[in-house]
DNA sequence: AATGAATGAGCGTTCATTCAT
DNA sequence: TATGAATGAACGCTCATTCAT
């Protein structure tokens, strides 16, 4: 009523409440499905500004995948980045990740569940953001292989196909948390590490699970 | 005149063909951005048919859901009925999801990575024909714990879980198989069995990973 | 009230339609500031069809240039094309022109008076026309100049100055008839050709104006 | 502090900054192509003083067109003004034309070649600037053909056609002017006249042209 | 059975114009 | 005096969907 209605404010702020409300949007409509109109509701203030301000669509949706995607990395990385086992880094990593994700469910969504449809210059900054993810996670992997005694034969493809296996649970196990919401991104990560820290060191130390004798079919 | 030029097609094959051109359009382009005439054309036929035969854009969407759906889980479902061990009726069955996927990524894509962000009768279609897919993964997985001499606490929550982190990975390996085109689906599935098997009955052999004693931060 | 609405018409047809609303409100409004959906309701269509037919109001205007230029230039050179004294051959090809314009000012309008001002793909077709119509009177001048017993020096390039000047002239005259409705085409070629033919001869002869022999200024 | 960095100008020379800027702008653009912002950056100041200066886009345009149509005007006139014979009056006032279009094209154009298009307020005052070198114009152009001895048949209606068939010449020849830079503005006028003036003068002798005997067509 | 013709409705984008400072 | 912030109103264009043949 009274008080000035939050109007005029400065770019920089005005900035983060529409990538704010287009993170919400996108995430609940899809890219496409979005509409540039209703992020500009829901931001409190009018179209031309988005535009003014980020230059198309495109551009919103961009500098949300940016500030989403440098968040998550960032929150990561200074997760990961205490000097300690690897073993350790990797779960601190994760840790912050779920912790992360159950908080920002929705600029999770737009950073990894809808963006790779996209084409031309969207394509290439959700590449860039995934790539960075998936070597922050990369790295953390390969550290816990070198570190072991046994080198037996594991090596950097090795650590890329754990890392993209471990990022695709943790993904899907976000749509897990939506359904658990009392359990603590601790007790997943820890549910997580379980599943195949232990299972990567049998394997280093030989300990390998086989398949069947024949084959199902021919 | 000379020769039936393929018309007066048999209902039920024109609908698979369109199907056929749908799932390839709606995976290249997503739900949205497909466009009727592109499907139309590409299916050799006119827009007027697609809509004669599936009522609209939505009703194409969802048959194109339903036949991936019963595909991918039919083909796992078999693979994995062979009676034998719970860990081999799992390879069996991830080696059946890998092979089917990398034969038929257009079909895995429009059901696994694009459609759930839309809403309506599409959710429910994709909703159910995922949970037929988790089903058929946690049956597996809930057979494997089971089998285990020590029931030691892993109940069903813990094998919806390890089936959610399981086709999350799996999904995600569907990525990197596209990079490595010469993996072979049985060496991919024998890969993440080893990640997550043996870390399974290690845990539930007792031997489980810890968190450090002390948290990163306060 | 009775009677087919005139609806479902052959593709061609609609596209004369288009074309010929196009002109008048082009040619009323000029390029930018006409609006297509004027265009389709005075074409008694819905804005869709245009796009169909045209791609985009750039290449519904570039159809209207193509058009309105080819039928100016036939009608031009089909008058002109009569064999006998160059004289009577420009006199004829005037004469088609005025009476053209006259008869499809809207035309004109769009061809001559505010095509030059636009970029890309309309300038490339507005200058192909424009050098159309341009040729075909320097085609004719150059013809008169030559046959002249004295070739006083004279040449191809007096003979595009000739044209242009005429061009320019007979384009101003346009306006000049909308005040003059009653002036008959022949006349104004007439009153043209005597300014300018007789004058041409003059030269040729020998005779020439001469300026005052001390400039104006410096 | 450093200097006073162009600011704090007296009215009157900036609206003349404005303007020069407006000039370039709509010459490049056309009216309606033309965005307010940037005839601001361009004149270097903030889009909020063109509209405290000229009111609005129509307001500002149509201070363009008054600046150039009169300081056209007033170039022809008085170059035409002194005492001397009505031919040498007209050729001094055509090099005055052609000089002053060379040096200054954009007000040309925007004067001349595309603001007819434009209704309300605009063409109103197009209007008068057209009309008033029109009337110089034809005020010299009557001025020869009343000196001459016989006053055989030749008016006011015949002053002004001679009058519109040279200013459209001239304006065509503008476009002339552009491929050939090394063409003085003497030279063109004195083609331009002995094209003309000679031919006058012919027709007030008594020679005319002629048409053939018979139509091309019944 | 099959299709060319047609459109209602909506979205991305732009721009002249104004407000608050 | 001068401007960054903000918007109402259009406009170009697209697309799912239907009609008439």
């Amino acid at each position: 009523m009274s008080g000035t209605r939050r109007r005029r404010l400065p770019r920089h702020v005005r900035e983060q409440q529409i990538i704010d409300a287009a993170v919400q949007v996108f995430s609940k409509r899809g890219y496409h499905a979005a509409v540039v109109d209703e992020i500009a509701d829901l931001a409190g203030i009018s179209k031309p500004m988005v535009y003014l301000y980020f230059g198309s669509k495109e551009g919103l949706f961009i500098a949300c995948i940016k500030r989403e995607g440098e968040l998550l990395t960032h929150e990561f990385q200074q997760a990961a980045a205490v000097e300690q086992g690897a073993d350790q880094q990797l779960w601190a990593g994760l840790s912050a990740f779920f912790a992360h994700v159950a908080a920002n469910r929705d600029g999770w969504v737009v950073l990894y569940r809808q963006a790779p449809e996209q084409g031309g210059e969207i394509a290439a900054e959700v590449e860039r953001q995934r790539a960075a993810v998936m070597a922050a996670v990369t790295g953390l992997v390969r550290a816990g292989i070198t570190e072991s005694d046994s080198s037996a034969g594991l090596g950097e493809e090795d650590a890329e196909f754990v890392a993209h296996a471990l990022v695709g649970a943790a993904d899907s196990l976000t749509g897990w948390m939506a359904d658990h919401p009392n359990e603590a991104p601790e007790r997943i990560t820890l549910r997580l590490m379980n599943m195949v820290w232990v299972g990567m060191r049998q394997v280093l130390a030989g300990e390998v699970w086989t398949p069947p004798a024949e084959p199902v079919e021919g």
